[in-house]
DNA sequence: GTTTTTTGGCATCACTTTTGCAATAATTTA
DNA sequence: TAAATTATTGCAAAAGTGATGCCAAAAAAC
């Protein structure tokens, strides 16, 4: 993968920390995108699906570990690191951080060579990773960077929304997902979409791979059977 | 979890590989455990139950293919996530693989640090797992996760509120519970519902799940017998 | 332009609650 | 104690409620 094809997402709620990690990181050569808040950090991320996060701990509106914890269940992101920005010495957000899923930790006050061997340390990961992603659940085999399942030999390809349902469901076979889960995870907690939005993707879903993989149960959500 | 308490079985014919495989790992934290052909592996795993093992495709003796199914028969086995130490590009033996019950691949030539956040990945499912939301009680096995109760062999499905009235009646066996505390759990403090209403669930459920299970206690309640 | 996603309106179905009455148990009274 | 009275629960069917399925069309994304 080129540098360029980088993308790395900076959420800080400090305009100079942004502007500096961000010209730094710029200068050699990523795609920087950045964020002033936790949720909106969690926005863009489902969005733009980057390569690296780098997350302040404290923020306003949502800190660092919540937003972490919340792009850590999204199956989308499930190849993303994850870093936490902290002050040095702060023993406890290091604990909390790990809990919540991060894969390093980057010290302020921030130095401009180190915070950049420390992000091309954390990306060398993914120039090797070119073999395809893909997981397997149940009978069907989930590919996460083509956005494809093959199923019983079958390659189906899906759009991102039904992909991502799928992917969700599939993800712990036979567990109900309730609806309000399903929006959270797939839609993201501040959209809001209409009721029938998850039944119509549903309703694809089960006209692609056949009814009977998913169930409905009334008044909690859907599942997905092996 | 902790750490030092997760084992991982590394399966390799090339002590080079296990070598620099497990001092990664256990450099990380965790046990590693190793075994240098399929037939060995395979024996230990059945031994130490580890929560992940990773195979060599390609051994003398019994090669990975072959093992993972074993291992994939094996009850015991049913949580352990199973991994490929595969070289790039061998498409075929992906799709052994998956065939064969793996859970995810893992490339030679291994880069550490791609080998060690690939295991994190991989190991970070084991937790969230583990903490399946069922209970037992007596003869039954109730799972909130998946809205669904296991009598005797047989899988029930229940309406949402004859699931709660019955998970509240067989929280404690034996314990007679009165309308009063029934309607404050199941139906909530502020909703008011006729009399009769909850015999009517109890019949339901006695329809479903046998008639002895429940007693009635005239004047007081409704109780769940083992 | 095409494809994907969302929406709103209905129809439908499943579940929940009510209702009326019968059956049963508890209590009172003769 | 037996009979009568009263309270409580069981039952079946009906009505009510709400959630889901489905469609077709609009909106948004690509």
């Amino acid at each position: 993968m080129k540098k360029k094809d980088i993308k790395i997402l900076l959420v800080d709620d400090e305009p100079d920390i942004l502007e500096i990690v961000g010209y730094n990181l710029s200068n050699e050569g990523y795609q920087v995108i950045t964020a002033e808040n936790g949720s909106e950090g969690v926005k863009k991320a489902k969005k733009e699906i980057p390569h690296l996060i780098i997350l302040d701990v404290m923020m306003p509106e949502m800190d660092g570990i919540e937003a972490c914890e919340i792009i850590r269940k999204n199956p989308d992101l499930k190849n993303t690191i994850v870093a936490f920005l902290t002050a040095r010495g702060e023993d406890y957000s290091q604990v909390a951080g790990f809990d919540a899923g991060a894969d390093d930790y980057i010290t302020k006050p921030i130095k401009p060579k180190v915070l950049v061997s420390k992000v091309k340390a954390l990306l060398r990961r993914f120039k090797e990773e070119d073999v395809a992603d893909t997981v397997k659940v149940g009978s069907l085999v989930i590919n996460r960077d083509e956005y494809k399942i093959t199923s019983k030999g079958k390659d189906i390809i899906l759009p991102r929304k039904e992909f991502e349902l799928l992917s969700l469901l599939a993800s712990k076979p036979g567990k109900v997902f309730k609806r309000d889960e399903i929006l959270d995870t797939v839609w993201g907690n501040e959209v809001v979409v209409g009721g029938r939005t998850i039944d119509v993707h549903i309703r694809k879903l089960r006209e692609k791979l056949g009814d009977k993989s998913f169930k409905t149960v009334k008044g909690v959500g859907y599942k997905f059977v092996d």
